[in-house]
DNA sequence: AATGCTTGTGAGAATTATTCTCATTTAACT
DNA sequence: AGTTAAATGAGAATAATTCTCACAAGCATT
């Protein structure tokens, strides 16, 4: 079992992407991968500098945009405020933002997305991506 | 029909939500309900100043977020875009964004609707405000 | 209509999130 | 190791939005 023969997940990610390897950008996606919420950008160059303290703010927001663009990372705005990255390797699912705590649950509903993509196809449209958000509070 | 018993349909707006009439908020509030798209804060300034020049960018952004904290105005922001505005007192309505031509079509799906409260309850929650965009390209 | 108190206003400065510039460094291919 | 194109950090630039403050205007009361 040598290492050379488990190249880092990270790395093939990068390359898989067209984007060279570096220090840095390995720092920013492992943290993506292992993140559970949605972090926004600043939240990210904070957890990558845990790793890799020569991680910039350019950097961030550069292999961001990078990952987004290629497909790698989603990227949400809830409800005016700043861009937040997810993984989007991972089961489709829509949001839940609880309004009190900010919290972000996440879900699925396949009876949801056939009436969407009914909807667009009654306007002649087949949809490209969708966003479905769904701010609540505890029920009482 | 003397006009003093018509008065204002905007003038009773803002008197409504508790703001002082003032020309400047007139002629913003007139825009928004004369809109047939969803202007963002640079376009409600701009039409705002064709009914009156002396409407200001600082004005133009208090009274939208006034108007928006109030219930009276809705705010969107399509995918990192800029925020923008549309009077609430519509019937409800999702929407559907053409990625190609960047033009909003709004649609209601009752059946969706129930689906996302039915969510939203197994979470323990009730639905305060949502958002369902499809975002779309011509169907092939 | 004049008074007074409170709120609204414009101009521009300040903030915030994000993107860009550029001189230097580094990854990847020889 | 040598070459070249791509990536980097620092800080400047931009864009959208919010804030500051001195002055103006709304509205309730005379």
């Amino acid at each position: 079992m040598s290492t050379k023969f488990f190249i880092n997940n990270e790395d093939q990610i990068l390359r898989d992407t067209g984007l060279r390897v570096t220090k840095q950008r390995l720092a920013i996606v492992r943290v993506l991968f292992e993140a559970e919420d949605h972090p926004d950008a600043e939240q990210v160059l904070a957890r990558a500098r845990e790793r890799d303290a020569s991680v910039s703010q350019a950097t961030t927001y550069r292999t961001l945009a990078a990952l987004a663009e290629k497909g790698v990372l989603q990227t949400h705005t809830f409800d005016g405020g700043v861009t937040r990255y997810e993984v989007s390797n991972r089961p489709h699912h829509d949001h839940l933002i609880d309004i009190e705590t900010g919290d972000v649950m996440e879900f699925v509903s396949e009876e949801i997305e056939r009436l969407q993509r009914r909807v667009a196809a009654e306007h002649g449209y087949e949809i490209v991506a969708h966003r479905l958000e769904l701010y609540c509070r505890k029920a009482s």
